[in-house]
RNA sequence: GCCUCAGUAGCUCAGUUGGAUAGAGCAACCGCCUUCUAAGCGGUAGGUCGGGGGUUCGAACCCCUCCUGGGGUACCA
């Protein structure tokens, strides 16, 4: 878990300080003067390999021009033994160094070492973490968005326990409640119709309209024949729904299956009313004041709580009022509890019960006015929502074929399920796209993305990845193996895109941690690209077969680090990396 | 009305949390295969960073204000 760019920045750090005890002791500057400074990577190697900031930010405090103080530090820094072979003074007075063959060396000889671990970072060390995403409405086919949350999700999970944490998947399954019961008498009315004749029974004005519930009602019968036509009308009830539900989660499992998504656990909120642990929950807020009566059902004194907060981060109560707070039902008159108190629970349960230090919440953005809420509830029973729970809001995906934004699918004629998705589109494609910058509203461009050629950019990754592995293979066949990075003098690799790539390479771990930070995976598709473009501008300036010994030998290690990376990288966001295309 | 996300090249987006001459990919145009995969590489062209103020050595990024688009504002989940 060596993390390159880090170390270099470090020790970018280490010098600046040295240098400037050093001046300061020598009376040449003011001591104890402490700056805001960065360390960051030039966008032009022109201007070095690492920067720094420090005599820019502290030449103020130290009423000095920044080019003298940069001038005064140079003198007195001393690169021996360091990544860096110089420091020169540059523009208005960054300090830029040049990387020298040390670090170059060391930057691929951990790829050597950490092999398939090339990648992960300690950031989030010894953290629990749990991953809640998808958990679509078990009463109808997945859409476009649980595709988009899964994939998301998924990769999300994954960047995170690259980071060190110990990751926890979990699908919330909303088996209860109020759209369990329209589920149910949705298909009964289906049911009825198919014994009774279509004109005889009545559908639900609010009832699910799609033919896949007449599809289960039809398979029901197939099964069950009339046998529930005259029973009670609440085990007619029951019994549909759990075949319904019995019928579409594994349907959701399979189809999650597909784009290589899996659980640790499907966690069913039936589970929690049947424990008594909602009511527990309700009492629970009860007991802390937060609730009253009204018009029979029971409230939840959201509008109260959230002021307080707004309160104390500052602002006023004319802002407040603005805001037109309301508050929440948690049971309703007919003594039923709404989602909200079921979920409310749920998270008490994830953080009180099983402990995890942070939950990542993936929903759909039409769910953004349940955020503060929720985060307030948590903060109602001591459970500090407002640190320890994330939503991460995803934006609508909108599907586009040829310019034209789709909403049915060719082939059926309905709306686009999973499934539809998935037969017309690659999984690795699928996995690309979706992985996108999670707010950011997202096309999807259906055309695009089963192109086999070099606008569609997973194509453009895999081909560098299959690109090595035949290189890799034909140079074996002449008996040159992947040397040992102890065999090969790597100062051979002079050029600028030599150096270029292992750059990038050692840029990964720093991806992965940004991704991590930002809750944002896209950052691995980017570096894929940036990656992959590296390695095939290297390439093509820079014969490897039928060189020199040496030369041969440093650009083959060079050339199955990149692969290494490659398939690191691909395989986090979960896209295979071919050996051959 | 209020909340929220977004507005950067013709299109899709980056921009390392305030740094140096704003970058990629695709599309357009011009080149590069008798030599390791041309699913590749090089080059040209393309910009009022939505508009206007402000903060400072320095702003696409921070503050104010206005404009445009998405989503939300249930005794639904």
């Amino acid at each position: 878990m060596i993390h390159m760019i880090q170390k270099a920045k470090e020790q970018v750090q280490t010098l600046t300080d040295a240098a400037y005890q050093k001046t300061a002791e020598e009376g040449l500057l003011p001591a104890g003067v402490t700056a805001k400074a960065t360390i960051e990577i030039p966008k032009d190697v022109a201007n070095g390999d690492y920067t720094t900031t420090f005599c820019l930010a502290a030449a103020k405090a130290m009423r000095k021009n920044p080019r003298e103080v940069a001038k005064l530090l140079t003198e007195r820094m001393d690169l021996s033994d360091s990544y860096f072979t110089s420091v020169a003074i540059a523009g208005p007075g960054f300090l830029n160094f040049r990387l020298g063959d040390k670090w170059y060396k060391e930057t691929l000889s951990v790829v050597e070492t950490e092999g398939a671990d090339y990648g992960k970072n300690d950031m989030l060390q010894g953290k629990k973490y749990m991953v809640e995403f998808v958990s679509a409405n078990p009463t109808g086919p997945m859409h476009m968005g649980n595709a988009r949350g899964g994939v998301l999700g998924d990769t999300l999970a994954q960047v995170l326990s690259w980071s060190g944490a110990d990751v926890w998947r979990e699908f919330y399954v909303n088996d209860a409640g109020n759209q369990i019961e329209k589920f149910a008498k949705s298909l009964e009315a289906r049911y009825l119709q198919i014994i009774k004749g279509e004109d005889a029974v009545e559908f639900p004005e609010d009832g699910y309209h799609g033919d896949d519930i007449r599809e289960l009602a039809q398979l029901f019968y197939e099964e069950n024949g009339d046998k529930y036509l005259n029973c009670e009308e609440k085990e007619r009830h029951d019994t549909l729904s759990s075949f319904g539900l019995n019928h579409n989660i594994p349907k959701m499992k399979t189809d999650l299956a597909r784009y290589g998504i899996r659980y640790d656990r499907w966690f069913f909120e039936s589970s929690l009313h049947e424990s008594g642990f909602v009511a527990d929950t309700v009492n629970k807020l009860t007991e802390r004041g937060f609730t009253y009566e009204k018009d029979g059902a029971l409230w939840l004194r959201t509008s109260q709580i959230l002021a307080a907060q707004l309160r104390a981060a500052g602002k006023t109560q004319e802002d407040i009022d603005k805001l037109d707070l309301k508050d929440d039902v948690l049971r309703r008159a007919n003594g039923f509890y709404t989602y909200f108190a079921a979920d409310i629970a749920y998270h008490r349960n994830k953080f009180e019960v099983r402990g995890f230090d942070k939950v990542i919440n993936i929903w759909g953005a039409d769910h953004h006015g349940h955020v503060a809420r929720l985060k307030g509830a948590m903060d109602a029973l001591g459970l500090n929502g407002t640190e320890k729970l994330d939503i991460v809001l995803m934006q609508l995906v909108k599907l586009v074929r040829d310019g034209e934004v789709v909403r049915m699918s060719k082939r059926t004629g309905k709306a686009i399920s999973l499934t539809d998705l998935l037969d017309e589109i690659p999984v690795d494609a699928c996995r690309y796209f979706f992985n996108a910058k999670p707010e950011t509203q997202m096309e999807f461009d259906l055309g695009l993305a089963v192109r086999e050629d070099s606008e569609n950019p997973v194509y453009y990754v895999q081909y560098a990845h299959a690109r090595i592995c035949t290189l890799l293979k034909n140079l074996a066949a002449e008996g040159h193996a992947v040397p040992k990075g102890s065999e090969v003098d790597l100062s051979v690799l002079t050029d600028d895109l030599e150096k270029a790539l292992i750059k990038q390479i050692a840029a990964y771990c720093e991806e992965v941690r940004l991704a991590a930070r930002d809750y944002d995976p896209s950052h691995i598709n980017r570096y894929l690209i940036d990656l992959a473009a590296a390695f095939h501008k290297f390439y093509n300036a820079c014969r490897i077969k039928g060189e020199e010994e040496k030369i041969l030998s440093a650009r083959l290690l060079l050339a199955d680090c990149t692969r290494r990376v490659l398939e690191n990288a691909m395989k986090l966001i979960g896209c295979s990396a071919p050996e051959k295309m």
